[in-house]
DNA sequence: TGCCAATACCTGCATATACAGGTATATAGC
DNA sequence: GCTATATACCTGTATATGCAGGTATTGGCA
């Protein structure tokens, strides 16, 4: 019996109980809101805390190199990162050996301000993982990574 | 074995495999690209695709009741509601029982819109269940509608 | 060397998203 | 009827997202 969260008595007239996009946008607005809660109080969105953590394992990146991993235009990746850099969290450094890259780094206020910030991720983490079922999130990212394999650009 | 997407060597020191906001956010900038690829010759996004076809099936609604059925924020909907008004896909109304509420129809346009782009809309689904595995898919839905049920507001 | 194509990034525009705080209307108490 | 509160929606501001098209730099090739 497959789930339906709101839909009353219609019986699908759009097709949208079947729509990936649509179930993967409402989930994400949910998510995206309680994750943006809990790290609130640190100045940081949910997208900003991403992208400090990743660019901690990946310092010196270029823009274009750092939008691929995330699947992202690189564009919206530039424009992402200014928030960052407003609050001196991350830097873009000339390549001295081709100068039209720029690398990104993070500064010593940005590892603190993730070092901060990483107990209240998890928190929020451990609370979604409580609600769900720690099987199910697994699975679902399981099933998400497999989806990005599958539909790699 | 958990699918890994990108990550080469790197033993995930941000913990961010484990972030499900993360996982959904990527596979909904991918999934979103496709659907609105298929659908651009239309003048549609996923997005307002999706929202033709919901008022479809709730024509009359007032903002704030179809903001909750979409899991979204009535400020979001109005804004989203916005270039389909301009294209003069839907109409709001004033309803004359309440002043202060805006019944939302599809206009005699809409409608047309709405039936030319459900078989495009398809079209996409059906490619990236062709990539995925149907299987999968209907499991990837079953999955988030356990997960919106369980984190309702 | 000098030009041209490819590359790395950016700006302009449009949509998608939500919070804070505003206006207009309705309803409950008195 | 009057007022206080609640409700339904909107605007201002900020971030998130991506496409079209621009600039600067690099590298290949004649």
């Amino acid at each position: 019996m497959p789930a339906r969260p709101a839909a009353k008595a219609s019986p699908d007239p759009a097709g949208l109980l079947g729509c990936s996009c649509m179930w993967l946008r409402k989930a994400t607005r949910r998510l995206s809101q309680i994750y943006d809660q809990h790290l609130e109080p640190l100045g940081l969105t949910i997208t900003q805390y991403g992208l400090l953590a990743r660019l901690s394992a990946a310092d010196g990146i270029g823009v274009g190199a750092f939008a691929e991993q995330l699947v992202m235009d690189p564009t919206t990746l530039t424009r992402n990162l200014r928030p960052l850099q407003r609050q001196r969290l991350v830097v873009f450094a000339r390549d001295p050996r081709d100068r039209r890259s720029r690398m990104l780094h993070l500064t010593a206020r940005g590892r603190e301000r993730l070092a901060e910030a990483r107990p209240v991720w998890a928190k929020a983490q451990h609370q979604i993982e409580e609600s769900v079922g720690r099987a199910d999130v697994a699975a679902l990212h399981a099933s998400l990574g497999r989806l990005l394999e599958r539909l790699a650009a």
